[in-house]
DNA sequence: GTGAAAGCGCTAACAG
DNA sequence: CTGTTAGCGCTTTCAC
């Protein structure tokens, strides 16, 4: 094994300087940069990672918590793996993972053995149980999502009440006057799921603003309950054009159960749907997306910050991005 | 920081003693390690994992490799990834992802710096990238997945041609004499990929050691493609009762065609697919599935054979196992 | 701008 | 069965 010893002596240097070379932690004179350089290289010297952890305090690791269920939205939380490892490794970091079944005790163990500098904890739920354990730890964390105590945590999420309001100021813009919400299920509002419960305040605050008639339903998974949901829709606002849907399980019923009402869209009724973006594209729907490469991005770069001494904001919020597709016309 | 010196103060022993304690590599009287442990307990004791690996040769880590390209079934990998980590737990490993676009560099990085002691590398293509990385590195590797050139590496997967033959049997079981099989896109077997083709092979000798009459045909992904496909098997062997498919895109297609060619599922034709758990429960389609877990589980213990010394047979194939559902009735 | 040297916390060989 | 001790390869003071 090649060791910053054998690449000392090759270079005739002592090693700090090799290790400073390496780590650009003082200046060096661009002659013995180089020199270093050229040896490390001629030797294929790579530092030894577990002695670097060691003597430096650093692992050099981030561990990326996964979501406790499984299987909520997989393609976008793979992307979310991708872009964090990506943004990971541009800040010299690699990345753990680590499963729901690990739990807390799991979480304790990495931090106290020094495993990883950091966590990143995806897809946080309102009550997390991974949240106690990281309030305790000497390492930082970011959270993708917003729990219900986010009090000295540091989040990041998409601004779902945005979310919310873009979808009707898109509405508005096509000149719609009449919009309805279609919800999820009403057992999410009922568990107080924050997501879903600032998606509809961002759309009843967006249409009071703009002065239009808004009406907004839950609707279960199952084409009655669409049918019955997106019919009482339309008895309250008879003259509804433009309907914002945040339920994926909802979006395969809602243009059939548009059209068994006598509605077409996108030339009756505009839908502008708030769900992944496979989901709208592959269905042609106007979209707000679930922004999965940024969400991974910035965490990191959130995480990045704070192990580099930097203080980071307690709550990074995205700005949502709609996708105009074909089932939002002008009226 | 509570060290293993403090430990070892504490319960009134060497340091080596609470080491050996921790590792089990040496023998230690009971008394002596119950107050070891009753020590660790009340100092809250964690090994430091840098020092641990520093000292030991020993990263406690293993490299999971993603799949070069991704969504080809997320569902199935994410199974095998938690199958991983929790496997790798149970031998005192955690897990280091690494994703595609680190590619063969990544590897050798890893590799170099002993960051991991070991790499899982998944959904293994016939000519892979990263397989030749991996013969050059120190560390043993275990594929998921079975390369062109496997000379050498030890690999994991499903046995393709048994799964082919035991659809068979399952069909043969229930009085069918006539089957048929609705494989990929010609241009999968076109490309040489190894299941596929082992997949139809197993499926064709079955017939023949069973004395039946079978007819194979490739597949695209719409349903024109699949019904033409249905026509012609039929057309071959009009009597034909028992349907093989390999082929997800093609599932949704495949009752709907019957249909068309006047043939119900299952009282005109059983089928059985062989193809991810989730398709064929939504479905109810009898089917022999990917187990994932499974495939998880045996490349960390393959892994962790090796690097214990070891020597892990070179290709490691799992039995197929078939679910009977609906699609699938005696004739 | 560079070198020398002291550890970091743990493991494993050596000794008893 | 247990204790003593010598490093592992790197970072980081301290010194020049």
């Amino acid at each position: 094994m090649v060791t910053i010893a054998d690449v000392a002596k090759h270079a005739g240097v002592a090693p700090s300087t090799v290790s400073y070379v390496l780590t650009g932690k003082r200046s060096i004179s661009p002659r013995t940069r180089s020199r270093v350089r050229e040896s490390i290289r001629q030797l294929g010297y790579h530092p030894h990672a577990g002695a670097r952890a060691f003597a430096g305090n650093r692992a050099n690791v981030v561990a990326l918590v996964l979501p406790l269920r499984p299987g909520v939205h997989l393609p976008a939380q793979m992307r979310i793996v991708t872009s964090v490892v990506t943004a990971a490794r541009r800040h010299d970091m690699d990345v753990l993972i680590m499963t729901a079944d690990q739990g807390a005790e799991g979480l304790r163990r990495v931090a106290a053995g020094a495993r990883a500098d950091g966590f990143l904890v995806m897809d946080v739920e309102l009550d997390d149980v991974r949240v106690p354990p990281l309030r305790e730890m000497p390492q930082p964390s970011v959270l993708i999502g917003r729990p219900a105590a986010a009090k000295g945590l540091v989040c990041v999420d998409l601004d779902f009440e945005a979310a919310g309001a873009r979808c009707v100021e898109h509405l508005v813009g096509l000149g719609h006057r009449h919009v309805g919400f279609l919800g999820a299920p009403s057992v999410v509002y009922q568990r107080n799921t924050g997501y879903a419960q600032r998606t509809m305040a961002g759309f009843g605050a967006a249409a009071m603003r703009r002065g239009i008639a808004s009406t907004a339903l839950p609707a279960e998974d199952d084409y009655e309950s669409v049918l019955g949901a997106l019919r009482a829709l339309l008895r309250a606002q008879p003259a509804m054009t433009g309907l914002v849907v945040h339920n994926e399980a909802a979006l395969g019923w809602v243009v059939a159960g548009l059209r068994a009402l006598g509605r077409k869209v996108p030339e009756d009724v505009a839908v502008v749907a708030i769900c992944p973006d496979e989901y709208a594209e592959q269905r042609q729907l106007t979209s707000v997306q679930l922004p999965a490469e940024e969400l991974g991005r910035r965490a990191v770069e959130l995480l990045a910050a704070r192990l580099a001494g930097v203080p980071a904001p307690a709550l990074t919020l995205l700005a949502p991005k709609l996708s105009s597709r074909a089932s939002s016309v002008p009226r």
